[in-house]
DNA sequence: CGATTCAATCGTAAATATACGATGAGAATT
DNA sequence: AATTCTCATCGTATATTTACGATTGAATCG
């Protein structure tokens, strides 16, 4: 995208949406659903079960990784992926803590 | 970005990618807490608190639009931005759900 | 009516994202 | 040692995002 100025938001702010961002796409949002399902981490199975191309899925996971929701375990000739449950308790928390207000007052008025 | 080959996901993960590209950065996060903030449906004073351009905001607030977390009511000279209940709840559940599982267990034994 | 105000939109530059084919690295198998 | 298998990475084309200044549109105020 652009650039994007972090700098000027807060640390929460920033990590909200990095962490929006591991959803913030079908395909990962899949792998992570995939993740879920098949509580054994499975990995080149995903290249099967996502209509999109070798190179693609790896790059998704990249990313996953970079963000932390996932982590890869070499365990040759295969790369097991699972999610990272301290991430993922985070990710919890913090949308929870977003979310959770309600909006009940009418506005505008 | 690239192309995101929508077709090939199902309705509900391009929805969860699209709820959570609201919250994917940090500015919309922002814009999202300071509405949740003040009950009362500000507007101009968002182009106050956040450290960037008019324009730019004004752009943040037309996604968060398309999405459908947010609507504006013109209210002249203003424009009053709310956060659309509808939406909030159903993103609130969609989350929810896709956050509810734990993943406590081990992986790559 | 003219000036001012608020917000949307236009146009644009630069960075990033998405996707894929091709290639490379590492390990097991033949 | 050569082949095969799995996955990461490179290189690249294209689309989208982010950001901003400038302009426009609508409406109030003087």
């Amino acid at each position: 995208m652009g650039v994007t100025k972090t700098q000027v938001f807060t640390d929460k702010q920033n990590r909200i949406a990095d962490l929006a961002k591991a959803l913030a796409h079908p395909a990962r949002v899949a792998i992570i659903q995939h993740l879920l399902k098949e509580k054994s981490c499975v990995c080149g199975d995903l290249v099967e079960v996502l209509p999109l191309a070798q190179a693609t899925v790896s790059q998704h996971l990249k990313e996953l990784k970079n963000i932390g929701i996932l982590h890869g375990e070499i365990n040759p000739p295969r790369v097991c992926y699972c999610i990272n449950e301290t991430v993922w308790q985070e990710a919890k928390a913090i949308f929870g803590e977003i979310l959770e207000p309600d909006v009940a007052v009418a506005c505008c008025n």
